[in-house]
RNA sequence: CGCGGGGUAGAGCAGCCCGGUAGCUCGUCAGGCCCAUAACCUGGAGGUCGUAGGUUCAAAUCCUACCCCCGCAA
């Protein structure tokens, strides 16, 4: 069974071992080197590193539908797809090349968050239970028939890293599970239930809408983690400081803080000694412990407020 | 040579434009106050101001080159 592994991110090396080792890769597709870092650097994808390490085809495309790469693949007479991760959807014309098919290993519980951005819309919206589905991949968006599908429970402090890892050895099993299936002849389930999408994460996905539950924000943070990042502009009696982002917060269970009655929605209303500051949202508050300020480093809420001289009432938005 | 921001005590910042005593909030150490404290008061230690040259009586500050960090494009 002659198989193609599509995939770009370092993550899904893991489902190409263990493809390598037990199948037959003959080459392997991912998106085209990226064109600059800081300054101009290019690398190739960690996929195509690991790939001509061990001695595998490379295919790296720019443009899906390219005639000279369609005509490279249907060269080569290929049996199986097996897509993870690629971040671009296949047209017929490429699907049509696999005398069996493709398949889709997508981060969620199918047809729920349909799209390039499972793990974190799901953080976003404060599930409590994600998956791994793997499909035959049609002309429409993630809307194949199911061939395997695998559970797991959301952690309420995962981020996107952190359930990334965790999903990594679940795809893993979902991977040799469907390998077992397509060799059976296995054509899958329609899949059932109303199905949601989620859209790759824009910049303006990141923004912290300071009316919002606390744990609303506090979803958001997890989310959009690493990128584009939860962000705030705070209001000092000196300065403005647009696009803060903040990287770690915790949801406060019991507040007991003398101004928080007084205090308007958005201002801080408590600083914690050697941890950081506590935001008032629109219902709850919120303990803000690590930030990252444009142009600066990662540190500490308390480090950022001893250098900004944040003080109780200060506002966010 | 893609564009922009930054490097000053253990942490985070101000000072630079306009050259002239190394400053702020914290931490740390010692002492004091207190039933007590992460609170308050007093005092101390801790700096090649990223590196190397240049200008100058005098450079964190002005000029030149280089190193390192961060954002922008997903």
């Amino acid at each position: 069974m002659k198989t193609i592994f599509f995939g770009t991110p370092e993550y899904v090396n893991p489902l190409l071992d263990y493809l390598i080792d037990n199948e037959n890769i003959i080459a392997v597709v991912t998106r085209c080197d990226k064109p600059a870092k800081r300054h101009l650097q290019s690398l190739p994808s960690e996929v195509k590193q690991n790939a001509i390490k061990k001695l595998i085809r490379v295919f790296s495309v720019e443009k899906i539908d390219d005639a000279v790469f369609i005509s490279n693949l249907s060269a080569i007479k290929p049996d199986v797809g097996i897509v993870a991760a690629f971040g671009k959807i296949l047209p017929k014309k490429v699907l049509d090349i696999f005398s069996i098919g493709c398949v889709n290993l997508h981060f969620s519980l199918l047809p729920k968050y349909r799209g390039a951005a499972p793990i974190q819309r799901a953080l976003i919206d404060g599930e409590t239970e994600t998956g791994v589905t793997s499909f035959w991949m049609n002309e429409g968006m993630d809307t194949g028939r199911i061939i395997f599908q695998k559970k797991i429970n959301i952690d309420k402090n995962d981020d996107t890293n952190t359930l990334r890892e965790k999903l990594i050895p679940v795809a893993l099993d979902v991977l040799r599970e469907t390998v077992v299936k397509i060799k059976e002849n296995y054509k899958g389930e329609e899949q059932v239930g109303n199905p949601s999408f989620a859209p790759q994460l824009k910049k303006e996905d990141g923004k912290i809408d300071v009316e919002k539950t606390a744990e609303t924000i506090f979803n958001l943070i997890r989310g959009t983690k690493p990128w584009p990042g939860a962000f705030i502009t705070i209001h000092n009696s000196q300065f403005t400081i647009q696009n803060l982002r903040i990287l770690d917060a915790q949801i406060i269970q019991e507040p007991n803080y003398p101004c928080s009655d007084l205090l308007p929605i958005g201002s801080v209303v408590a600083l914690h000694k050697n941890i950081g500051f506590v935001l008032k949202c629109g219902k709850g508050y919120l303990l803000i412990k690590s930030v990252h300020p444009p142009s600066k480093n990662v540190m500490s809420a308390w480090s950022f407020l001893q250098g900004h001289n944040l003080k109780i009432g200060d506002k966010l938005d």
